[in-house]
DNA sequence: TATTGTTATACTCTATAACTATA
DNA sequence: TATAGTTATAGAGTATAACAATA
C-alpha cells in the first residue's frame, strides 16, 4: 500500500496545482503567439482543434471537452459562425446545437497546425518523446483519479456553489 | 536521437495543452471549495502559499512563482492586506514591495490546509504516491525546457505583444 | 537610463441564475 | 419532468501601455 508519509505528501499537496498551472503557462506561451496571429483565442482554437478531429459535435460535447462553460461557448459559436470557420449542421435533436468546421475553418486550422508544428518538434527533441507519452498519460490519469473521487466519495464540500454570494 | 514519426507528434501536439487544461481543472475543482470557503480565490491562495513557505517576498519573485501579472497582484496585495492576513515589511530597496503573512494570514493558510488533508490523502492514496512524484517532476522539467527554448532559439514569433490591436 | 510597481483601460473568461424550447 | 442551450449579469483574470518613484 502506497502510504505516505505526511511531510512528503505536505511538499506535493501545495505543489501540484501550482505544477500544473506553470506548466500550462510555459506551454501557452510557447503556442500562444501562432494562435493569436491569426485573431483566434485560446478556447476559440480549443474548439476548432476538437471539431478537426471529429466531423460534428454538439455544444455539450465540446464544453466538456474543450473545458469551457455553455455561456462562453455560445459566444464563441457566435464569433467562429460570423467568422465563416464553422457552421451549424441539422440534427435530430432539434434542442442540440451541432457545427462542424468549414472549409475555411479547416484551412486555417492547418495553417495554425503547420506554423507551429517547428515549435512543437523543437519542444519534443528537447524534452524526449517518451517522456511526453509518459506525462500525457499521466495527466489523463490524474484527470480521471480525480473525477471517479468526486463520484464515489463525498467527505468534501459539495463541488458547484460553495462561495456563495460572491 | 528521440527523433519521432510525424503521425504521432501530431497526436500529442493537439494533445498536450489540453491535456495540461484538463487535469489542471479537475485539480483546481477538487481543492478550491476549501479555499473559496474562506472567501480567497485561487490567485490569492497561490499568494499566501508562496509566503507560507518564506518569510517575505516582493512582488516580482510572487508574480513569478504565482503566475500572476503585476496589475493583477496589486489588487491582490490591496485586498489581503485590507483583511488583514499580509502586511509590508521594509526593504533596503525602496522601490520594492515585500510582504509576508500576519499571524491571521498564517492561521487561515494553515486551516485551509488542514481541512483540504483527506482529499490530498484520498488522492495521493487512488493516484499513488509515486507517480504524482513523477508527474510533478515531468511538468517542472517541462516547465524548464520551454523556458531553455525561448532564451536560445527564436524563429518562432516574439513571446509577448502578438495578438496587436486586440 | 534601467528597474519596480501602480494606475488606467479594455477585453475575455468564469460562474451562476433564469429563461426558452424541445424531448 | 428533464435536458440543451441561450441570455443576462456580476465578477475576476489577462494583457498592455503609460506613469511614478527609486536605483
Amino acid at each position: 500500500m502506497p502510504r505516505i508519509r505526511n511531510k512528503e505528501l505536505r511538499k506535493f499537496e501545495k505543489s501540484l496545482p501550482i505544477a500544473l498551472l506553470r506548466a500550462r503557462e510555459a506551454t501557452t506561451r510557447l503556442f500562444k503567439p501562432f494562435i493569436e496571429n491569426h485573431d483566434l483565442t485560446m478556447p476559440q482554437w480549443r474548439v476548432l482543434r476538437a471539431l478537426a478531429e471529429a466531423d460534428a459535435l454538439d455544444a455539450k460535447t465540446l464544453a466538456e471537452r474543450c473545458v469551457i462553460l455553455p455561456p462562453s461557448l455560445t459566444r464563441i459559436f457566435r464569433s467562429l459562425t460570423l467568422r465563416g470557420l464553422i457552421a451549424q449542421v441539422e440534427c435530430n435533436d432539434a434542442r442540440r446545437h451541432m457545427v462542424r468546421l468549414t472549409d475555411n475553418g479547416r484551412a486555417l486550422f492547418e495553417e495554425v497546425v503547420q506554423e507551429s508544428e517547428p515549435s512543437y518538434l523543437q519542444l519534443a527533441d528537447a524534452f524526449g518523446a517518451d517522456r511526453l507519452d509518459t506525462l500525457l498519460d499521466l495527466l489523463n490519469d490524474l484527470r480521471n483519479t480525480v473525477q471517479t473521487m468526486g463520484d464515489t466519495d463525498d467527505q468534501a464540500p459539495p463541488l458547484r456553489k460553495v462561495a456563495g454570494g460572491r
